[in-house]
DNA sequence: TCACACATTAATGCATGCATTACTAAATGC
DNA sequence: GCATTTAGTAATGCATGCATTAATGTGTGA
């Protein structure tokens, strides 16, 4: 309905955005407009259209002579984008208790906690990964605050970007799918302060994780 | 240092930003690209990135052969607005007094207090608007976290298209600063949760208040 | 009279070209 | 030999033109 045709500018957004999640356009390089279209085959407008998108999302930074700059992420940018994630999940959380959601409607959520218990059953990180993005990405939807989804999938962007590295470094998360579980009976229960302490916690707690392995390796992120 | 030097584009996007504000661009309109770039005299590449950003900043939305369309704001978009505004400063306001700031820095927090009690003892509305904007910005500078920054600068814009309206239609903000007072003097004294609980105690009200306003006199937003 | 199809109009998306400007390097003066 | 200035180069910011495509209006047939 409201959908856009597809343009080469979104083309090269999503293009773009690949690269630097995969690393071929690692954190602190720098190119140039003219190269980065040749690469995409197409010309410059709807390549700098594009940048000038992920700029306002802060993965980039335009730099008048010297070419775009893909942004490092240090420890204390990890640190900002976690205690947002926090807030915003965490409100989330309790809206998402208030608003009494039917059993099928938190079918979804249940089903990423499933999964995520198999993955670490299975020992698959990748796994695990996809359904704790799955986990958090539906709890937003379930707050029904579209503009914290909005903020909080800029967010995740970007802590994405950290995670590939830090997955391999950190404890395994056996006992995050525990708080999961918690936040999850407390909004299937209406139980909206739980449900909003409950997550918090568990944020929290990722987020020291998270930034100690930064600041335990001295890693700038990709 | 790291300025950019000040291009068309980023005239357009303030003359923009301000046309809407005014009620220039009312809300629900639609303008076409190159109307936009000839008021603000420039081609319509400028315009066009412009628009780009302000649509990622959730202001309007580019509709292919309907033209730039200036987003309303329902009573819900604010209700959720103020949701968002509410956590991220009351993170703010915690940081803010975990931080240790010194008197001098928190010098420019206290002055906009002093500025508001001025203003309503004046019976001076835009002036205590205006004091009130500066308090808030204080808070989230004072709290340290770049991308809140980031973020609660873009929610106020939106909040200052409904203000000047439901201004004249809300009751005298008299009570408003004791509030403010008691959060600067919980985060001069370092008691990081009364800080964040009083604050956003202090949103929430304020939250009720709008969108009732709003609800009330059945207003969609400039 | 209504519906469908075709043609015309016009806005957008993109490519391209140009002018401005910053960076580099060389040359001259001290 | 070093510093300063100037010339050359190259990337960006912007203007412009074109092609595509959607919307509107007209005409014809049932």
């Amino acid at each position: 309905m409201t959908e856009k045709p597809i343009s080469n500018a979104l083309r090269a957004l999503a293009k773009l955005r690949e690269m630097i999640f995969a690393g071929d356009l690692p954190a602190g390089s720098n190119h140039l407009e003219t190269e980065l279209a040749a690469q995409l085959n197409m010309s410059r407008t709807p390549v700098r259209e594009a940048l000038l998108m992920l700029e306002g999302q802060g993965l980039l930074e335009l730099q008048p002579r010297k070419g775009v700059r893909i942004l490092p992420i240090s420890p204390r940018d990890m640190a900002d984008i976690y205690d947002v994630l926090t807030e915003l999940e965490s409100l989330s959380a309790e809206q998402a208790a208030k608003a009494g959601h039917s059993d099928s409607a938190l079918a979804l959520l249940e089903a990423a906690i499933d999964d995520m218990d198999k993955a670490i059953a299975a020992g698959d990180l990748d796994a695990w990964s996809e359904a704790d993005d799955r986990f958090h990405k539906e709890l937003v939807q379930l707050g029904g605050n579209g503009r914290v989804k909005a903020i909080v999938d800029m967010m995740s962007d970007q802590v994405r970007r950290a995670r590939a590295i830090t997955l391999a470094l950190r404890p395994l998360p056996t006992k995050s799918n525990d708080d999961h579980r918690k936040v999850f009976q407390a909004i299937k229960d209406g139980q909206a302060n739980m449900a909003r302490d409950t997550h918090r916690a568990h944020r929290c707690h990722a987020k020291e994780i998270i930034v100690g392995v930064l600041e335990k390796h001295r890693l700038r992120f990709i």
